[in-house]
DNA sequence: GTAGGGTTAG
């Protein structure tokens, strides 16, 4: 076979590469055997097939053949086998080749060193990737088209992992911020005297990375304008996530039309990145349409699809995918349990949750920060803020996500004192908070009645952090000063908020009115309401619930007359128990259950323990014109105390009740259910659209002020 | 010998 000739196989192969790759391995041995039996073992042949087996990733064969050559071998040779070990993750394998071909008294050869800066890149490794640079520049070598696009991308991926080459840049006198990684990127590019479409992409992709879409986007434009280069299935699969994170379907949907008139639309990188657009963009339909159409699905387009439906609400259909998903052996990665598990957070999904992270563990993912902030919050919003705490207390690192999952998961359960000193634990550590946990810190402030602190961390957000209050953090502030009983101040400082107020802050404070009996300035809160939001049901009942507190029934049948003028319906009260591995639901007065008579004995069993124990029956709740024996049926038969009714009578003694309930606990119930949880002596914990409920031993963790 | 996609808290 002619020198010719293999390299023409060579270049079928190569091209062979990404699409089949045993077949070409197959055809690579076939050649090398080829080569073997015509010629015998010629030493430039065996450097040229092992230039060949290192292309195709083979590091076993790639080895072996080295190995089998008469020393020293030559550089070629040397920079296959450099790139076989980068090419495997087996990084420090590369620098000690390097070393040993250096000691053998070879000089270092354009050809390893594109290899080299990717393995120190990818080690993170800021000083070894300097002084490699410095070292292509004494060469000569650093304008070379391989070696500068390598440059390219180790300086656009220390920027994004924030690695700081400062020590060491080249460009060290020209830098004057700390942070000079983006700038040698381009620094790079514009020295090169011929670049090609992987130094466009290399740089389109580093800016796109790094959050400078403006930039990313004006280097494509310009790139399709010099004629000659083309954006290519690399270029959109890097700009695609600039419009999912803009939420710009439409610019989205001409990327996705230029991918299908140029061919590349059955790419499944750029399939991904559809399907995660599509998503983004709130298109669930045109995200799994653009899911069916993948000819071939690989892990993370099953993870983009799992994470399109649970950040779409979609919980069951994520959890349908991630089953579909393993069912097809595809192997899930970190990102698919990251992906899903907040379906569980979500759906209150305990049992299910706790057997992904079995799974975690066993496959041992537990270490993965991402998977550990889900976990965090998943236990947390499922009722166990104590595994909560355990799966936090064991990471290892924490970023501010895991901070404020943990921090959000201590206000959700009432415990607003630890709340607050992880907080400044988390300032201790030096992580900046942000937006979201101001949120969260916020939210325990306002569920222990902390007014003193809420301001205080309310008023340094900006001041000390840059981050200007939104709507939940005026809300949060309000909803405390509102249940604080300072229903005036509450009033003005919603009316002066720095943006504008939606219905549901007006709703706190409508609630609060209630909780403190205020008719009059209900009356003007609900007319601020229905200004902006006249659709809002829930002023309608609350208020109306105000007026029949205040027994004046005609005002209350007056909105309720309203209401159903305009058709609006209120939302119904409904509680809910996983048992075994079914979840029973109950609504108010329910009878439907098919264990209904025994649930209501149980249920009378309990009132009268109740009673002899000292239990009043609190009227106030019942907010419809009736007797008071129809009351004391309306308030019994609330549907969180038929779940609890039912979870005692189908568990065995000592369980915890795990109850939720989509609107917010009665005052009766609340204080029936510290009566109960003392008497059966179990622990009962009830989540509401707002927070946890733990009764215990006759007390709640809320203290009462909730 | 070089380059690209997905994820987490409210």
């Amino acid at each position: 076979m002619s020198i010719c000739t293999q390299h023409m196989v060579i270049s079928i192969l190569r091209k062979n590469s990404n699409r089949t790759v045993s077949v070409s391995t197959r055809h690579a041995k076939q050649l090398h055997a080829h080569v073997v039996k015509i010629k015998g073992i010629s030493n430039e042949d065996n450097i040229l097939v092992l230039s060949l087996y290192s292309n195709l990733n083979l590091l076993h064969y790639s080895t072996r053949l080295f190995n089998s050559l008469p020393s020293p071998p030559p550089p070629l040779a040397w920079s296959s086998l450099i790139k076989c070990y980068t090419s495997h993750s087996l990084l420090h394998l590369s620098f000690s080749s390097f070393n040993s071909m250096r000691s053998l008294g070879l000089p270092p050869n354009p050809h390893v060193f594109p290899s080299l800066i990717k393995a120190s890149t990818l080690l993170k490794h800021a000083k070894l990737a300097c002084s490699l640079h410095a070292s292509t520049v004494r060469l000569g070598l650093d304008s070379d088209l391989y070696i500068a696009n390598a440059l390219i991308n180790m300086y656009a991926k220390f920027h994004s992992f924030n690695v700081n080459t400062n020590a060491g840049n080249v460009f060290d006198h020209l830098s004057l911020t700390g942070k000079s990684e983006i700038h040698s990127v381009r620094k790079v590019f514009d020295m090169m005297p011929v670049t090609d479409v992987v130094s466009w992409n290399t740089v389109i992709a580093g800016y796109a990375q790094n959050g400078m879409f403006v930039e990313s986007l004006d280097m494509v434009r310009e790139m399709g304008k010099n004629g000659i280069l083309k954006p290519d299935s690399f270029t959109l699969s890097s700009i695609l996530p600039i419009f999912a994170e803009h939420v710009d379907v439409y610019r989205g949907k001409e990327i996705h039309g230029y991918a299908v008139r140029n061919g590349f639309d059955g790419d499944v990188f750029i399939g991904s990145s559809l399907v995660d657009m599509y998503a983004k963009c709130n298109r669930l339909e045109d995200s799994l349409c653009a899911f069916y159409l993948l000819p071939r699905k690989d892990a993370i387009s099953w993870n983009s699809i799992i994470a399109g439906c649970v950040q779409n609400g979609e919980f069951d259909r994520g959890l349908g995918f991630f089953r579909l998903m393993l069912k097809e052996n595809v192997k899930p990665m970190p990102v698919s349990f990251s992906s899903v598990i907040p379906a569980c957070a979500h759906l209150t999904a305990l049992n299910l949750g706790k057997q992904l992270h079995g799974c975690i563990v066993r496959i041992g993912f537990d270490d993965n920060e991402f998977i550990a902030s889900s976990l965090v919050d998943m236990y947390a919003k499922c009722g166990n803020i104590k595994i909560a705490r355990y799966v936090f207390d064991r990471m290892e690192k924490r970023d501010m996500v895991a901070w404020t999952a943990i921090i959000m998961g201590c206000a959700m359960h009432g415990h607003a004192l630890d709340a607050v000193s992880l907080f400044e634990n988390m300032l201790e550590d030096g992580v900046r908070p942000c937006y979201v946990a101001f949120m969260a810190v916020l939210t325990a402030c306002s569920h222990a009645g902390l007014v003193d602190e809420s301001w205080r961390y309310f008023n340094s957000m900006e001041r000390d952090f840059g981050i200007a209050p939104g709507l939940e953090h005026y809300a949060a502030v309000a909803d405390l000063l509102g249940r604080a009983g300072r229903l005036e101040e509450a009033y003005d400082f919603i009316s002066n908020m720095g943006v504008q107020p939606t219905g549901s802050v007006w709703s706190t404070l409508l609630a609060a009115c209630r909780a403190h009996k205020s008719v009059e300035l209900a009356e003007k809160v609900v007319d601020r309401l229905l200004l902006i939001d006249p659709e809002n049901m829930g002023a309608y009942v609350l208020m109306s619930n105000i007026y029949s507190a205040a027994r004046r029934w005609k005002d209350a049948a007056r909105l309720r007359i309203q209401m159903r003028k305009k058709g609006l319906k209120k939302t119904p009260a409904c509680s809910w128990i996983e048992v075994g591995k079914e979840v029973h639901t109950f609504m108010a007065g329910d009878k439907s259950h098919p264990y209904y008579d025994k649930i209501n004995e149980a249920s009378n069993v309990l009132l009268e323990q109740m009673e002899k124990e000292g239990y009043v029956l609190d009227t106030n709740e019942v907010l419809h014109d009736v007797d008071e024996e129809h009351k004391r049926e309306l308030l019994h038969n609330h549907s969180e105390r038929l779940a609890i009714a039912f979870g005692i009578i189908s568990t065995t003694a000592g369980t915890t009740i795990r109850v939720i309930k989509n609107i917010r606990v009665c005052t009766d119930c609340h204080t029936a259910i510290k009566f109960i949880a003392k008497i059966v002596g179990r622990e009962i914990v009830v989540r509401d659209n707002s927070r946890f409920h733990h009764f215990k031993n006759g007390s709640c963790s809320c203290g009462d002020y909730w």
